[in-house]
DNA sequence: TATGAATGAGGCTTCATTCAT
DNA sequence: CATGAATGAAGCCTCATTCAT
C-alpha cells in the first residue's frame, strides 16, 4: 500500500533545479523557494530530502565533479591513445562547454569556489572535486611528458597549471565574456599545454 | 564653521575595513554591522558616505584595481628595462602576494568575481579591473614577443590567457591552498610564460 | 495532505487587525509589528499574505468600501420608497456611526485619505471607493430632485457635496471632537440635503 | 561685532520650505533633509531654530491659519457690507485657491488634518485654526440669517457645516480631481450656504 | 548662527526552516 | 512523501537628532 519511493530522483532533481538558479543569482540570491520551484518541487520537500540549503550545494557540487569525470571519460575514449590528443581532450571537455548546460555549469563552478571561502562542507567537497580532477588530469601530462622523456616530476605542478588556467578561463569569461572570445579559451590553453609538456630551457627557448 | 569635511578618508577607510570581512566572509556574509565595525565607524555613517552596501563593494573593486596598477608599476620599475624580466614581475606581484593583505586582496578578487557574476555595477567594475589590467600586460607580452622576432598578433591572446592563469591561481590558491604550495604558482606560472612567448610549433616543439 | 488553505481568512483577518491600529496612529506610526499583533499573527505573516505594508493598506481601503456599500444597502431596505428617507438613510449610515467601529472606520478614512496624497495604489483604491458612493448616492439624490420636478442634471454637484460635507465632517468630527456635537453633524447635513434638493432660487429663496 | 539675528527671518522661512514638501510627501515623508534643503538651509540648523519636526508642523500650522485669516480679511474687506456676498467670499477665499500656493496649503490642511490624529500638538494647533475660522464664519452666517429675521442660534452649527463641507471639498479634491471640476467645489458651496441660511421647513421647502 | 558628519534606534522586509495536516 | 502556512531571526537601510568645529 505504501507509495514507491522516489528519494532517489529527488536527490538527483533538486540539485539540477538548484544549478538553474545557483548560477544566475549565486548562492544568498537563490532561496528555498526559487530552487524549489526550478525543481518542481514544495519548499517543504527540499528539507525532507536535505538538512540544509547548504547540503543541496554539496550535492550539486559532487553532480558537477561526477559529470566532469564522465564528460572527460567519454572525451578521452574519442581521442585515442595520443597523449597530446588526450590531454587537448580534457581542456576541449573543460572549455567548450556544450551550449548553455555548460555555461551553467560554468557559472556554478565560480559560485562553489565563492561559497567554499565561506563554509566548510562547501570547501570540503569542492576540493575533493579539483583532488578528482588533478587525478584525472595527472596521468595525462604524465604521458604527454614521458612521450618527450621528460622528467616525470613535474606533472602535478604543470596539471594544477593548467587547472589554475581552466578555472581561470571559467571566470574571466564568466564575467568579461567580451575577453575570451568563444573558441579562443581552447585555442590559447591548448597551445599553452603544448608549451609546457615541451622541454623549456630557463632561458626561454625549447629543446 | 563646521567640522572639516573628513569624506575623503572615510571614502577610503570604509572599503577598507570591507575588504577584510569581505575576504573571510564572502559578499553576503559581510554585514553592514561587520563592516562598519571593522572600518571602526557606525552603520548609519556606512549609509551617509555610501549609497548601499554595492557601493562599497563598487569602491572596494577601484581600490584593489588602483593598487594592483601601483605595485605592478613599482615591480616594473625595479625589473629593468628586460622584456622577460618585466614579465616576470608581473607575475610576481601578482602571485607572491606580500603576506596577509596579499591574501585578503586575492580573496577579495574571487569574492569580487562572483558577486559580479549577479550585480551589473560590481561587474562593471570588475570589468574595468580587468580591462585595466589587460592593457597592463599586453605591452609587457608584445616586448617579449618582439624581442624573439614574433608577430605580436597574439599578445592579446597570450596576455588574456596568463590573466586567466593568474586568476585561475587566486581561486585555486584560496580554496584549496595545499593543492598550490607557497611559491609554486608563481615558479609555475613564470615557466609558462617563457613557453608561450618562446616560438611554439603546432607539434608541440619549439623554434 | 497539507494544510488547509486558510488564506482568504487571514485576507480579512489581517486588514480588521490594521484598522484598529491605523485609527489610532495613522498610516506611519503603524508597525508591522504593531499590526501583526493586532491580527494576532506573526510579522513575518503579514508579507506572506501581503506583499507589503501598502497592500495591506489598500485591502483595507476596499474592505471599507465593501462595508459602507453593505451597511447603506441595509439602511436604504429599512427607509422604504420614500426618496427624502432614503437620503437621510445615506446620511445617517455615514454620520451615526455604531459605536467605536464606526469611529474606527472613520478615523481610517482620514487616514486614508491623507496617505493617498502620497501612494498611487492607495489613491487608485481611494478613488474606486468614491465612485462607487458617487454612483450609489447619486441615484437617491435623483429621485428627490425628480420628487421635485427639478431637473436632475444637477444631481451628480449635489452627490458630490453632500459626499465632501460627510468627509468634511469625518474630517473635522474626528480632529476636534467639540466642534461637532454627536447627532449634530447627521442633524445639520439633513438639513443641508433637505435645502438642496429643494428648488432655490438664486437670490436665496426657494420656490 | 556679533552678527545681526536673523532668527525671525529663520522662523519664517523654514515653515514655508516645509510646506512644500509636506504637500507632495506627507508628514512622515518629509525628511528633515528635504525640509532643510528646500528652506535653503542646513539639518543641523533646522534643529538650532526648532525642537524637532513636531514644532516646525505647529509652526506650518499656525502660518496656514494666519494667511487663511488675511485672505479672509482682504477678500470681505472686498466684498462689501452685504451678508450674502461677505459669505460667499469666505467660501470663495477658501474654494478658489490662488493658483499652485494655495494647492499647496490646501494639501497642507489634509496633512494636517491626518497628523492631528496622532500628535497632541498638532491636533492643538489644528484645533486652534478651526477655531479662529469659526469665529471668523460665525458672525457672516448671522448677519446673512439676521438678514431673512431668522434665529441666530443656528449659526454655529450652520457655520461648522459650512466648514466641513470646504475641508471636504479640500479632501476630495486633492484625492480625487476628477469628482470635483474646478470651479464647480466653489458654484456648489455657494449654493448650499444659500439653501442653509434661507428658513428651510422640515419638509424640505422654503418660507 | 551655521554646517554636515556622526550616531543609533527602529522600521520593513526576506528567508531558511519547521510543522500541522 | 508532500504541501504550504507559519515563525522569527536577522539584514539593510532611513532618519531625527546631536555635536564638534
Amino acid at each position: 500500500m505504501a507509495r514507491p519511493s522516489n528519494t532517489h530522483e529527488r536527490r538527483m532533481q533538486i540539485p539540477d533545479g538548484f544549478r538553474i538558479i545557483l548560477a544566475e543569482r549565486g548562492y544568498e540570491g537563490a532561496t528555498i523557494i526559487d530552487i524549489a520551484r526550478a525543481a518542481g518541487v514544495s519548499a517543504g520537500l527540499l528539507h525532507y530530502h536535505f538538512e540544509d540549503k547548504r547540503a543541496i550545494m554539496v550535492a550539486l557540487v559532487e553532480d558537477l565533479a561526477a559529470e566532469s569525470g564522465e564528460r572527460l571519460q567519454a572525451a578521452i575514449a574519442v581521442a585515442g591513445p595520443e597523449p597530446d590528443a588526450r590531454l587537448d581532450a580534457y581542456l576541449a571537455s573543460r572549455l567548450r562547454p556544450a551550449g548553455e548546460p555548460g555555461a551553467i555549469a560554468l557559472a556554478c563552478w565560480v559560485a562553489v569556489a565563492a561559497e567554499s571561502l565561506r563554509e566548510v562542507p562547501v570547501r570540503k567537497a569542492y576540493e575533493g572535486a579539483i583532488l578528482a580532477e588533478v587525478g584525472r588530469l595527472s596521468p595525462l601530462v604524465e604521458a604527454a611528458l614521458q612521450l618527450r622523456g621528460r622528467d616525470e616530476a613535474e606533472a602535478g605542478a604543470i596539471a594544477a597549471g593548467l587547472m589554475a588556467l581552466v578555472h581561470g578561463y571559467f571566470l574571466l569569461g564568466t564575467a568579461s565574456p567580451w575577453l575570451i572570445p568563444p573558441g579562443s579559451a581552447y585555442e590559447q590553453a591548448r597551445r599553452t599545454a603544448r608549451a609546457l609538456v615541451a622541454e623549456v630551457r630557463p632561458d626561454g627557448g625549447a629543446a
